[in-house]
DNA sequence: GAGTGGTCTAGACCACTAA
DNA sequence: TAGTGGTCTAGACCACTCG
């Protein structure tokens, strides 16, 4: 006997990783359909499905219709990133919270920028720089490109006060965005900007937000040496 | 009228992001309960609930039980990544592959590495260094502990032939892990690996897995100049 | 205690697609 | 064309938690 009963779909998913783990499914294998299985754990079928469903979006199965549920091969694993506000990222550690305006200016981007935000030649952005501290440390630069057009209400703000990281999360909603991780050798700027050694090596993040189609912002964060970002798979 | 019909879940998902978006809800203010919205939009409670319950897990929205459905304040953003098999990863470009075994010895590891680990005092593992290349252009560096008490068939396996990344994807069930990113400066043997420049910045994955409590592998991806790991939000 | 979301059920129909 | 997963429905009960 099972031991446990099976009676809700988290039980439904443990008992199908333990057959995918213990090779009585082995990769690649098809195995019964949503029907079969409901009737052999005495459950509906919804709930076999919301089961199967969830190890198919993790990547452990693959489901097609009609050609029916199989145990991946090559399981594409997905790790799922939490992206907080950095306020939020920095007190979450227990550290005290601070952030400096460095410049602030209304100027026409480079071309990478103007490609990137797909914006008109000429067309002027705001374009703020800014510190965020842990505990008086610098924990990250922000380099931050904000289009004047689709949020113009940009102006009435006081960076000074909130960094545009936050501001522009609690009242600009995006549709959709874009993110990407990389690594880049400390230059006399970055080493200045975080007071660590010239060729250092830094993560990097860039990220992207839209409004239907419209560019609202781009920001490069360049963090200081150490970081790292965690998360269980 | 809203001039679509509302008839299946994705559609109440976008007529709720809508209201989000257009400030219909505003950040922090609780929406109608899932008995009110179904009757709005004339469809079954589980259809919304099924809407409903994916916005909170991108974390637009924040629901409690008794409490109701908040429209989140400062959405905690989840990004997806996907960790696929190296050997697909570089194809997937349109890169020719190739891998290289550097070195293989059973050891006992680095006092770190115990700990990350957990493994017993002089336990020995099998240590693995290998290049992943696309193109004939190193791609990333492989630096692995694999736990031969776990994994005691991995003395079978001529990993001269098939990558110990790959061979454990296809052989060795993983029941958890985790996984880190960050940035690493280029020492003599980094860049010797890579053939990248002294004090170069590169892109780093730790990535350790296990099953049941016991750790299977850990594992060192140290990436070639200008890697990056891009993903929609 | 009462209101909310979380889930299960049994049945139904639909959409896709392999054969 | 037939078999599979994808989804909707209406109703029910449960689990949690706020007041």
């Amino acid at each position: 006997m099972t031991g446990t009963a099976i009676k809700n779909w988290q039980s439904v998913q443990q008992e199908v990783l333990n057959r995918i783990n213990s090779r009585v499914w082995k990769p690649g294998e098809l195995i019964p359909n949503e029907a079969e299985l409901a009737s052999e754990f005495g459950c509906a079928r919804a709930t076999v499905n919301r089961a199967l469903q969830n190890l198919a979006d993790s990547g452990l199965l693959e489901r097609r219709r009609k050609a029916g549920t199989r145990v991946a091969t090559h399981p594409v694993r997905k790790a799922t990133l939490d992206i907080p506000v950095i306020r939020n990222e920095i007190t979450g550690k227990g550290y005290s919270y601070r952030y400096a305006l460095i410049k602030s200016e209304t100027i026409v981007p480079p071309s990478d920028m103007v490609a990137r935000m797909r914006l008109k030649p000429n067309e002027k952005c705001l374009h703020i720089i800014g510190l965020h501290m842990a505990h008086g440390e610098p924990y990250v630069f922000e380099n931050r490109w904000i289009n004047i057009n689709v949020v113009p209400d940009v102006f009435g703000v006081d960076f000074s006060e909130q960094s545009p990281n936050e501001w522009l999360v609690e009242n600009i909603p995006f549709t959709s965005g874009d993110i990407a991780f990389s690594a880049l050798t400390a230059g006399t700027f970055e080493a200045g900007m975080l007071s660590c050694k010239l060729g250092e090596g830094l993560f990097v993040i860039d990220r992207s937000t839209w409004k239907h189609e419209g560019a609202i912002t781009s920001v490069r964060l360049v963090f200081a040496p150490g970081y790292r970002i965690h998360t269980e798979i």
